[in-house]
DNA sequence: ACCATTACGCAAGGTCTTAACGTAAAGTCT
DNA sequence: AGACTTTACGTTAAGACCTTGCGTAATGGT
């Protein structure tokens, strides 16, 4: 279906990439001029190609705010030209959002559920996305990109799970092709930590290359390096919950995972609490996780919930270290359910990162909390629309019977 | 001087760049119809591409071993159209060779030192650079690129060294400058490490990311990510010597580089050998350095050289395996001094890199043993010159009053 | 000698970008 | 208010590049 774009036409399409991009990615409406200079393009250039995503619809005319000489028009990305959905599916948790062309989050719908067969959750995953694309008015088959994020090690180019635990058969399941039903358009699954990494890489103020850790009952890593996302050869980059450590508490080593997650912590606590039954941390651990209650009183200021803070830092330097030393990444972001766990944690961590000579690392947690793996899925979910709009794939939809780029 | 390329220009150059790489690299004369096939250009374009390439000298045409059909005329680089220079600046060696633009190597020139000064040292890298030209009858102003690499920290955007310990003031010095005098072409400087990772990723059987360890007196690394050197941010990618770790001999927390490096290896062979005088390996030990006998005694199979190798295996690898678990890398090659290491030592490294789950780490040695720096400085040279002919900078050297390519 | 096969060369045609010039629409100055 | 400055826009001709298509060349096989 998809001729290799060869020729004149490669430029081309090059060239609308960068002009899209840089109107994708500017928060306020850009001038032609401005495009101009930041693309390296001419003006002439820009303006035809401009002119064309205008007449098909992708982009929108701002008319314009005043200044020395003839006021220039401005363009942004039409919000309603598409519509995504992201979905992220967690151990407990599923969570479905859709939004327009310019990323903007039209509706969302979550589920809390404690499901071990595939066959159930899927149809849960289904349900989700359809109540979130029923919030918007949308049906499937008018969504223009679908990105789902799974935990799990995931086969990427096959649109599998390698091996999961605690889900049965889920790595049975062809799930790009199942959860695709319906839709117009192909489905992607990907890492909950490169989704992760790919939110994050929105955010003003990142830097080029980065490391995103997604943390909660799980560990992964999301890399994102020179600006784009690294898979590693085999998709497995930032799998490092298996790396092996020496548990703190326990004194015996054991999977990272299975140390700093969130159920060992949740564990740890109540190992801690029973010790010394009288701090504030042992009276407001109730029956539900206690990972919350420990970064909370920790905030606080707590001696007992410090400490196991503090160890779980350690582990988790230990094992970070190397890593963002030998890439050189002075930026990382917290994700998942760790990622309330305030200044205590980034504070812990950013000492123990430093190493002598090279530069500090600085430990930010993710604005978007729980909602950070789904926002990433809509990252790229728009990314893969656009991608497809750039190869005239979009276009059917609703420009069928239209003649073909005015034949002049 | 070079405005940026624009317009179809830019596309041309594109094109050219792909079909060069591909007669570049590879290892036999290839026909137009396959480096078409090859590049996804047509057989037209690539025809016209390297009819101008010949015309400008950098291609060579071989008529043709017969098949079925019309036999095709195949086409390589000419190997006399320019030469380059590399250059290893080691604490205790300095290497130059001189190479044509096939990447063979024509003569090279070393000289062993004990310099800390800065100064002096400038001054022999000079003139081991002469003598390497000369044996290739050469002068300074027919080079065509020049790259050295140093240890240190370098920042390699400045051509300066940031950082290094033995030489006076050799972090004072534009290098770049002081050793580009009397060349016409612009010097670069780069890390040992990524340059030794450059030259392994010109073999044979290189898979597209892996890491190298430079391992001699100093440790660092080298990153090769889909294809591509990976630097990092602050150029400093890869400076894992400052890692902390336990020295398993001392039992105190030091420096990765102050444990693993050459130096601390023949301290621990002659505290091993003390201990136990009666080993051949206490009777093979000179004055001079002991590590390669400490791995020779190992390849051996002699007991107490093998416990040295595998406590070094050990905390190496207690530091790669979270790197190369994070990157998702399978492949990890041995350069510097240590490459010597043999078969115990990787076969140590491989046990120990093995995390449960993922896919094994297979470690090699480098088949260019000291020289593998060097080799990389004329990889990077190569790359650099090619690229200048890319944009006609090359051409003014011998086509000065020549009509610019047929008014037709 | 004829055929199949592969390589090569040439020319017409189309797409894309550029450069140049004139026009349009504002604010500013006197 | 009118002239001027400043910035944006639109059009057109020209140039560079790639592709397509076809005819020819050179070999081995039958």
């Amino acid at each position: 279906m998809n001729d290799p774009i060869v020729g004149t036409a490669r430029l081309k399409r090059y060239n609308t990439a960068r002009v899209l991009d840089e109107l994708r990615t500017g928060a306020v409406p850009q001038r032609i001029v401005e495009v101009a200079e930041h693309t390296g393009l001419t003006r002439s250039t820009v303006a035809t190609i401009v002119e064309e995503l205008e007449a098909d619809g992708w982009l929108q005319r701002h008319d314009p705010a005043g200044s020395l000489g003839r006021p220039a028009a401005r363009f942004s990305v039409t919000p309603g030209r598409f519509h995504v959905v992201g979905v992220d599916i967690g151990l407990h948790r599923v969570v479905a959002e859709v939004a327009d062309a310019s990323g903007a989050v039209l509706s969302s719908a979550d589920a809390q559920h404690e499901l071990h067969d595939g066959r159930a959750l899927l149809q849960l995953v289904g349900a989700t996305i359809d109540r979130a694309l029923g919030g918007a008015g949308l049906t499937r088959p008018e969504v223009a990109a679908l990105s789902i994020a799974s935990v799990g090690m995931i086969d990427h180019a096959e649109g599998r799970v390698r091996v999961i635990r605690g889900i049965d058969a889920w790595s049975d399941l062809d799930l790009t092709r199942e959860l695709g039903r319906g839709f117009a358009c192909p489905a992607e699954l990907d890492n909950d930590a490169n989704l992760a990494a790919l939110a994050m890489s929105r955010l003003d103020d990142c830097p080029p290359s980065f490391l995103t850790v997604q943390w909660g009952e799980r560990l992964g890593a999301g890399l994102v390096l020179d600006g784009r996302l690294y898979r590693g050869p085999l998709g497995a980059a930032g799998e490092i919950g298996a790396l092996r450590v020496v548990d703190p508490w326990s004194g015996e080593p054991a999977a990272l995972e299975a140390v700093v997650g969130a159920e060992r912590i949740d564990e740890v606590a109540r190992l801690v609490a029973a010790r010394d039954p009288f701090t504030r941390l042992a009276s407001v651990l109730g029956a539900e996780a206690a990972t919350a209650q420990v970064f909370e009183r920790a905030n606080d200021g707590e001696r007992a919930a410090i400490e196991i803070v503090d160890l779980l830092a350690d582990v988790a330097a230990r094992a970070l270290a190397p890593i963002l030393l030998a890439l050189d990444l002075h930026r990382m972001y917290i994700t998942g359910g760790i990622a309330r766990g305030g200044e205590v944690l980034t504070a812990a961590l950013e000492r123990r990162l430093a190493v002598g000579g090279a530069a500090p690392v600085e430990v930010r947690l993710s604005p978007f909390t729980e909602n950070t793996v789904v926002r990433g899925a809509i990252t790229a979910a728009l990314q893969s629309a656009w991608d497809t709009a750039l190869d005239g794939g979009l276009d059917r939809r609703d420009r069928a019977a239209e003649p073909r780029r005015a034949a002049r």
